[in-house]
DNA sequence: GGGCTGACTGACG
DNA sequence: ACGTCAGCCAGCC
């Protein structure tokens, strides 16, 4: 049951598309947890590798930290590599990059 | 059942 | 613009 609310979150994670991003507290709304942002952030602790993990960032447009200190750098070099781009303070503009299809 | 923990967030100072 | 704070809520003792 519970784990229905992470396979939820993954579902929509797959479906963002490539140089695209949504954040932690836009797929809690999707799933119905309005507040739920940390909830979202605990199930992608845990998120298949297969998934595109790494279009998910805070909602300030910056990458929110992992367990491993490698993932961040790692996570912002894959965005790079779709075409986003980040300001000086390390965040990608949510208007442009935000996808809105969930 | 009760308390603690976050890959969060919006509000404040 | 940056650090703090208090809510948030499913999962894990």
């Amino acid at each position: 049951m519970g784990e229905d609310i992470f396979a939820r979150v993954y579902a929509l994670v797959a479906q963002v598309p490539y140089g695209r991003v949504v954040t932690y507290g836009q797929i809690a709304r999707a799933i119905g947890l309005e507040r739920g942002a940390r909830v979202v952030g605990w199930a992608m602790r845990r998120c298949p590798a297969n998934l595109p993990w790494h279009r998910v960032v805070n909602a300030q447009g910056g990458i929110s930290l992992h367990d491993a200190p490698e993932t961040v750098p790692l996570q912002r070099a894959l965005l790079e590599s779709e075409g986003i781009r980040f300001d000086r303070s390390g965040r990608l503009d949510l208007a442009r990059y935000r996808w809105e299809g969930i």
